[in-house]
RNA sequence: GUGGGGGUGCCGGAGUGGUCAAACGGGCACGGUUGAGGGCCGUGUGGCUUAGUGCCUGCGCGAGUUCAAACCUCGUCCCCCACACCA
């Protein structure tokens, strides 16, 4: 067994001297820009890692030798609550500590021997990267994009700090499980719901992005269309508004309710007997946390406000309520209840007993109102709706928006469920949003001449608040407008703010007058493939998105989408679960890689499952495919003692075609990133490889068979090919040739099986032979069958081949003697008028294996000597074998 | 609840109307090589059967469409993932 760690160092050597995965801008050459998600470096690289850069860099380099000019950059999303953490735990710097985590994950992807551009490298944390993560606040602040207001943000009191909406899971701090609170702070949001529309209706552009990730960001932005309408309240000069998209059922509202933080509430009930009922209501649904409040699924929970409304529509007066039910931050935060046709309004109005009317029925059956069980939700007519009465509830959606408008009643709006993107983080590690707090001034950006505000080193670190209050030269500064004292923002920016742009970054790393220069980010942008976990479907991939039209529209790029396709990979799964320090069944990638050497880790996590697929980690399966790269690499060491000769006898051809199938096969497969199966057909043809050398070979056949495959392996296993490469004599690196081709003419798909079936005919005579004792036989049958399905297939084709228009084929199987199966044949012909090529496929392969046996006859004779018969029709006495096609003839031996 | 993805051999996993008992790999069994082991090479791996072979059964379950279905349609059961009261 090959020492494959020390051929893995010999060549990651070579390679970084030799700076062959620089990327450069070439105009004479496509580009190729291939990219995976940036890792956060904590402590080490897990099996997921290994998984997204074994396939990046596979294709990566597959996308070189096939003649791209490539950019395939790494960096890391260096700022986070990790280093924050171990600061607090082991009083070490976060700064230190993140770059020493930096250099100890960039170790280990180099021993993976990944082709990194390292030239590129980018650590968000760096303030030459953060300087333009606060550039880039301040013209969102310009454009009005970036603003303050106050929310409720996670705050888990356990920790003593506010979390993300990601960090919350189940409504838990995701570190300590505690039950997170929801705390009122003045917060810096960005207005993403203003390119709701652009990034909803871009979706369709992105042509090579898997459906369930377009699926999920437009249900994540969950635009809907319907009506504002407005109620007046009754003996009150008050008008409330409510959104719906079932205008429809206008005349079916029975009551009102609004969300407990409403401000109206309090207009609504101040001074009147029921204040401090509703006011208790509305403190115990406050205090409940996220939890208490939505995962308790159906239960809900209101309280009249003792006010009543006037529906315009029809005069009538009904109800107000409040109930935590209705959402705050949706729509106008009030919901007009029609219990009849919406289940929630059912649910509720059964709880407390409020009314109900029908106001769209089913056409088949009446429903009365008094029994129902459940909401109708179902399409109707309208009924008890005046002059809309008997027109369909679909129309009648548009027809009444109509109405109310003309009215002034209502207003149609398009409401979103995506909310504005949340980015102060009251953390240390991350980028200082540049804002000044100034008494006189108010809210001053930090001037762009004065960035990057830098990160002060020296905050303490108490797991209590955020630590940039703790340093007082930060805080303190002053106003940049009237130069009196004033103090800073000490809120960072949420990490997604760096993973926004990173990848613009890549394309001019050195750039220091502007995130980027624009012809950089044209040439190489935009992303052709990016890869990486499917976690990443909403969050990152949106804000990208979103970044990105932000920064067209401010004109630095010309396109507006920033990942061309995307690839998300499946899981690392082990004994059933996946993969994680907590269930204890990680396997260490750099153990195997020590072990068996970074091909065999690389190779085995592509061929273990398609890349989009789970993969179920298996150590007999990494022993197999070390034994498996062995096996390829004895084709060049063993020496070989094979007859050899110069003229190209079947066997030989045989090997030349395999070898370009193989190639377009391979080629293919992994551009259509189907990579475990590549590696299958690279095993199926190292067997063949072997077969083949074991008989009789052509020297130049052989090598150029073994120079494939080579070539073919090495975006999978860069090393050992990279030694096998020099081991056969070729001078120049094998990361800088270019891809084998294949020739088209060498790839006779229907020649090869029929050969192949001679060969296996003659070896079955043989082993009859052997089998039956004798020596040699006098006479040979060789059993064809005619098969109905050969009849019907080579009728069809006879039909396509005389005529493409189908009126006359139909014409033409009518003359057939084949009219019982003329009506099937006759529903067959439009799909392979369309795809001609399609068909014949089955019959080609028969006819030429027919023709192949009688061609082969001779041959045959000679090799053993007797008389060969082929009979295409069988005589009844062999009716077992009429079943049997060409490709396995019946053999009689006499 | 809504949306998405799945159920194929002892196992991981291909195949998505016809050359398919099912690629490729693992495991297991047998044989060869070897002092032994490892390694390497070969053969086999649903049942019955043949000299070659053939037949039956089979791709979660049930039904349908078709000359032909693991693949299409409908129903049904189970599993996984995401979002979860969005009016």
């Amino acid at each position: 067994m090959a020492d494959f760690v020390k051929i893995q160092e010999k060549w990651q050597k070579k390679w970084e001297e030799s700076k062959v995965f620089e990327a450069k801008e070439e105009p004479d050459k496509k580009k190729f820009y291939c990219l995976e998600m940036f890792p956060y470096p904590s402590g080490c690289l897990h099996m997921g890692h290994v998984r997204n850069y074994s396939i990046g860099d596979s294709f990566a380099r597959f996308k070189r030798m096939r003649g791209f000019s490539v950019l395939y950059p790494m960096g890391y999303d260096a700022m986070g609550l990790p280093a924050e953490n171990a600061a607090i735990k082991s009083k070490v710097d976060p700064g230190d500590w993140t770059y020493k985590n930096i250099d100890g994950i960039k170790e280990q992807q180099k021993l993976m021997g990944l082709s990194y551009d390292w030239n590129r490298q980018v650590n968000t944390c760096d303030p030459e990267y953060y300087k333009w993560n606060q550039w880039f606040f301040l013209k969102l602040m310009e454009k009005g994009l970036a603003y303050r207001k106050g929310a409720e943000v996670n705050w888990c009191p356990d920790c003593n700090t506010v979390l993300a909406n990601e960090q919350v899971e189940d409504g838990r701090c995701w570190r300590c499980k505690h039950e997170v609170q929801q705390r009122d702070l003045e917060q810096w949001f960005f207005k993403i719901q203003d390119y709701a529309d652009r990034l909803l209706d871009d979706i369709d552009k992105l042509d090579d992005w898997p459906d369930r990730v377009k699926i999920m960001q437009k249900n994540w932005i969950g635009r809907s269309y319907g009506t504002e309408i407005f109620f007046k309240v009754k003996d009150m000069d008050l008008t409330i508004s409510t959104f719906t998209t079932r205008p429809d059922t206008v005349y079916g509202i029975t009551y009102l309710v609004f969300a407990p933080e409403h401000s109206i509430v309090q207009k609504l009930i101040k001074g009147t007997k029921h204040e401090d009922n509703v006011n208790e209501f509305i403190k115990k649904v406050k205090k409940q946390s996220n939890i208490e409040r939505t995962a308790e699924g159906k239960e809900k929970h209101g309280v009249f406000t003792g006010r009543y409304f006037v529906n315009p529509v029809n005069g009538e007066e009904f109800p107000i309520w409040v109930a935590d039910y209705a959402l705050m931050d949706y729509g106008t935060g009030a919901v007009m209840a029609v219990p009849t046709h919406d289940q929630r309004d059912f649910d509720f109005a059964k709880k407390y007993d409020l009314p109900m009317k029908l106001v769209i029925s089913p056409e088949a059956y009446d429903i009365n109102v008094e029994k129902m069980a459940r909401a109708y939700v179902e399409e109707g007519v309208l009924v008890n709706s005046e002059d809309f009465d008997g027109i369909n509830n679909r129309e009648a959606i548009d027809k009444i928006s109509k109405f109310l408008e003309e009215k002034g009643w209502g207003k149609r709006t398009v409401n979103y469920k995506i909310r504005d993107w949340l980015i102060s983080r009251q953390r240390y590690w991350g980028t200082p949003i540049p804002i000044i707090y100034c008494k006189d001034c108010g809210i001053v950006p930090v001037p762009e001449d004065q960035l990057p505000v830098i990160l002060p080193k020296n905050v303490k670190f108490t797991g209590e608040g955020n630590p940039l209050e703790t340093c007082e030269e930060f805080i303190h500064t002053t106003c940049p407008n009237c130069k009196k004292p004033a103090t800073r923002e000490t809120d960072t920016m949420d990490t997604f703010v760096d993973s926004s742009w990173y990848f613009l970054r890549y394309c001019s790393p050195h750039e220091d007058r502007l995130p980027f220069k624009k012809e950089d980010a044209q040439y190489w942008m935009p992303v052709d493939q990016y890869i990486g976990g499917i976690e990443h479907a909403i969050l990152h991939l949106l804000y990208a998105r979103f970044f990105t039209k932000f920064v067209k529209d401010l004109g630095l790029i010309e396109f507006d989408e920033p990942f061309k396709r995307l690839l998300c990979q499946g899981m690392v799964i082990k004994d059933g679960a996946k993969m994680s320090k907590s269930i204890g069944n990680t396997v260490d990638p750099m153990e195997i890689i020590g072990k068996y050497g970074a091909d065999t880790a690389r190779v085995f996590i592509l061929f273990a499952a398609l890349p989009e697929k789970e993969l179920d980690w298996s150590d007999e399966g990494v022993a197999a495919i070390y034994k498996f790269l062995n096996r390829v690499l004895r084709l060049v060491e063993d020496d070989i003692d094979s007859p050899t000769t110069k003229e190209l006898a079947n066997r030989d051809k045989h090997m030349v075609g395999k070898m370009h199938r193989t190639i377009k096969k391979v080629t293919d497969l992994i551009e259509e990133f189907k990579l475990s199966l590549a590696i299958g057909v690279l095993m199926d043809y190292t067997n063949k490889l072997y077969k083949y050398r074991d008989g009789q070979i052509n020297k130049e056949v052989y090598d150029n068979a073994v120079k494939a495959i080579i070539q073919l392996l090495s975006p999978f296993a860069p090393h050992v090919c990279e030694e096998m490469w020099e081991m056969i004599g070729e001078k120049e690196m094998l990361s800088k040739s270019s891809w084998p081709e294949f020739d088209k003419t060498m790839i006779d798909e229907e020649a090869e099986a029929a050969e192949e079936m001679v060969s296996q005919t003659i070896s079955d005579i043989a082993s009859v032979l052997k089998l039956t004792n004798k020596e040699s036989a006098k006479k040979v049958t060789l059993f064809v069958a005619d098969t109905w399905k050969y009849n019907f297939m080579s009728t069809l084709k006879t039909i396509l081949e005389e005529t493409r228009n189908p009126g006359e084929i139909l014409g033409k199987i009518m003359a057939t003697d084949l009219k019982k199966q003329g009506q099937q044949i006759s529903k067959m012909v439009p799909k392979y008028v369309k795809d001609p090529s399609k068909i014949p496929a089955t019959v080609l392969t028969l006819e030429k294996e027919y023709a192949a046996l009688v061609e082969a006859k001779e041959a045959i004779e000679s090799e053993f000597k007797c008389e060969v018969n082929i009979v295409k029709e069988l005589e009844s006495k062999e009716a077992k074998a009429r079943q049997s096609m060409p490709s396995k003839p019946a053999i009689l031996v006499e």
